[in-house]
DNA sequence: AGCTCAACCTGGCTGC
DNA sequence: TGCAGCCAGGTTGAGC
């Protein structure tokens, strides 16, 4: 479920409740997530401040004086805020109490993880994880023409298609496989051309459109595929409104010309042989 | 370094 | 109704 604008919508849900407030417990119902989570986790966390938490590619950082928890949704994860009374549901995975609230994980697939990461010699984001990501759509290495001028560099002699290239994220962080679709849609490129053949001029669309994919995303609280619901568990309404994504068969919104599904790297991408070129 | 593919896990849908 | 098979938002790690 949860691309960036997901994941970005649940940090700004969770981070009012939460910042500057002491862990009071930690329940660990299943901690065999992608890798399991630290069994200690609660020795670690109790009775320490949350002082910030903020996003890096598609992962949450809560920040604590003395280290930096990682999480990260997977598939299906959902960070939610709820009433301590409230009873766990199947697939909550693990929780942190805050007084009468609480923070839930819940995972259906357990593709999330949990990681703890002390503070040391070594900065947070310069653990392999997070030092491996590309940099981010709203950030300044992306502004303007940066995000071309990377996107274009970074992919010369690039063999993948375009699709698979902006998906790995060693680019550009959180264009998942939704907006990956969507953000080729608007720039009118086909998904299929070789990311080191495509042009200059054609990369200025593609990082405008990812842009502005992922923030018309963001201000509609997040996708609503299958099962997102945000930090207050409410759907968001995105997949009303995507232009290819889920939509074989179907006619394109530009030109009528009907929707062609293929798998890409063992994804399905979705697109308009008409309008992308 | 870049590529391709299997793997992690559960649930929902389709078709027989 | 039952069951097999396929599909799903992400990422790592192995083998070439």
């Amino acid at each position: 479920m949860p691309e960036l604008p997901e994941v970005e919508v649940t940090k700004q849900g969770i981070a009012p409740i939460i910042e500057g407030k002491s862990i009071s417990d930690v329940v660990i119902y299943d901690g065999r997530l992608r890798w399991p989570v630290p069994i200690n986790l609660k020795n670690i966390l109790c009775d320490q401040k949350v002082r910030l938490l903020r996003r890096r590619g598609k992962y949450i950082l809560f920040e604590f004086d003395h280290g930096t928890m990682i999480i990260h949704l997977g598939m299906t994860g959902v960070l939610r805020i709820q009433e301590k009374t409230e009873p766990a549901r199947k697939h909550d995975r693990v929780e942190f109490h805050f007084g009468k609230k609480v923070l839930r994980l819940h995972d259906p697939r357990k593709f999330g993880s949990i990681h703890w990461h002390p503070l040391s010699e070594t900065p947070v984001d310069e653990i392999p994880m997070l030092k491996r990501l590309g940099v981010e759509p709203f950030g300044p290495a992306f502004e303007g023409a940066l995000g071309a001028e990377l996107l274009f560099k970074k992919s010369r002699s690039r063999t993948v298609s375009v699709k698979e290239f902006l998906l790995a994220g060693q680019c550009v962080v959180g264009v998942g496989n939704i907006y990956c679709s969507e953000s080729l849609f608007t720039a009118g490129i086909n998904p299929k051309t070789p990311a080191g053949k495509v042009s200059f001029k054609r990369y200025e669309l593609l990082a405008e459109s990812i842009r502005v994919t992922l923030e018309k995303a963001i201000e509609a609280g997040g996708s609503s595929l299958k099962d997102f619901v945000n930090s207050q568990g409410e759907p968001g309404h995105f997949m009303v409104q995507t232009k290819v994504y889920d939509r074989t068969g179907e006619p394109c919104h530009q030109c009528q010309s009907l929707i062609k599904q293929i798998k890409q790297g063992q994804r399905s991408t979705f697109y308009c042989s008409n309008c992308q070129k």
